[in-house]
DNA sequence: TAAATAAATATGACCGGTCGTATTTATTTA
DNA sequence: TAAATAAATACGACCGGTCATATTTATTTA
């Protein structure tokens, strides 16, 4: 494997380990010697790869948007004439896959706004380019579903797609120390069921 | 001053401490050491008032929360007729308080949620006990609008009181980042001032 | 009541480990 | 061989926690 290949490796791995751990332990929770010797990277090498644990984190931000954009995409794209079908089901699959993990992690976005949110400059813009990004596309999905009459229109879908983030974050949390998806689903039933409903 | 007097005193100023640093720095952010210096109390009695720094976050956890419900206590006992304005009322105290906090720090329930809410089982037992109670007081204020006839009656009282303290808990998240107070507002005005009216 | 003893509390030096990072050395690539 | 990158090692600071000892308070005895 040349080497110019082997970094990229690398940094990929180091990326998807510092999702893991920082997900589930935090940011100041999680040691960068345990990412390392979880991706088998010296410690010494950190350093090629990141200018910082800080840096590493703002990176390890938006590795971790990455997937939710793409997956919210797809729905949307899919979604003919259903665009709030389509974000419902969306959530769906997110309740699905939090359930299979025992309600563990939660989203690291709102984990980090918790820890880092206002200490860390850097992390603090990355945090507001992926929510940004988050909301930005929820709110899409929320005019096509208003041209398509399914969702109110006194209302600025952008707004709702504010409140959305927002309440689902907080629903998160409630479900960790809960234990239980009935927060999250709640969540869900209550705006996307009920309240953004024409 | 007497022994055991001083001792309360000691154990009073490091929970007061505890509140402050960690809900701006969080749990593992904020050593044991920087608490003590705030307090000039020496490392080695510490232990003499917690168990650990695990149980001492249990207990900060359980003193940051109190001031919260007398506050909302007394808002609702002196509401007379208009239990839902009492809540409002409550909130917008809430707001005046973080913004001159300039939006740092937020809840340290809600903080604590995300990086210890699902690790810690000392501390998620506080959690839940706390988040709890503060469920059910708001709850309670809830019933007593319905009764006056100023909040829906088809929703229930519980389900809302967690939708409004899960949604404030997210909009918290989102104030930190964005350094505004328009996440909270919006909250307020979105829940309080419309979803849960007649 | 006074003295002697026991119990409780306070203290700071110190433990082994881990932290993030800088520097130095080795290896690869051009 | 020169430049660039990776890896090993070193570093001081700090982590949560322990422990023997010192001091204060409470209890017993005379």
């Amino acid at each position: 494997m040349s080497k110019s290949i082997k970094k990229e490796f690398n940094r990929e791995n180091l990326l998807n380990q510092g999702v893991n751990l920082f997900m589930n332990q935090g940011y100041h929770g999680t040691g960068l010697q345990e990412i390392l010797d979880a991706v088998n990277v010296p410690k010494g090498s950190f350093y090629n790869y990141f200018g910082s644990k800080e840096d590493f984190g703002a990176d390890v931000i938006q590795h971790y948007t990455e997937p939710f954009i793409m997956q919210l995409t797809a729905h949307l794209n899919n979604s003919g004439a259903d665009a709030l079908g389509a974000i419902r089901c969306y959530f769906d699959e997110l309740i699905v896959e939090l359930e299979k993990n025992e309600f563990k992690g939660g989203c690291l976005l709102g984990n980090f706004m918790g820890e880092m949110g206002d200490t860390s400059e850097v992390c603090q813009k990355s945090l507001q380019s992926a929510v940004k990004r988050y909301r930005d596309l929820l709110q899409l999905g929320l005019i096509k579903a208003q041209q398509q009459g399914t969702v109110r229109l006194d209302k600025s879908a952008e707004e709702m797609a504010d409140l959305l983030v927002n309440t689902w974050q907080g629903a998160l949390l409630r479900m960790k120390i809960e234990k239980s998806s009935a927060p999250i689903k709640q969540c869900c039933q209550d705006l996307l069921g009920d309240y953004f409903r024409v």
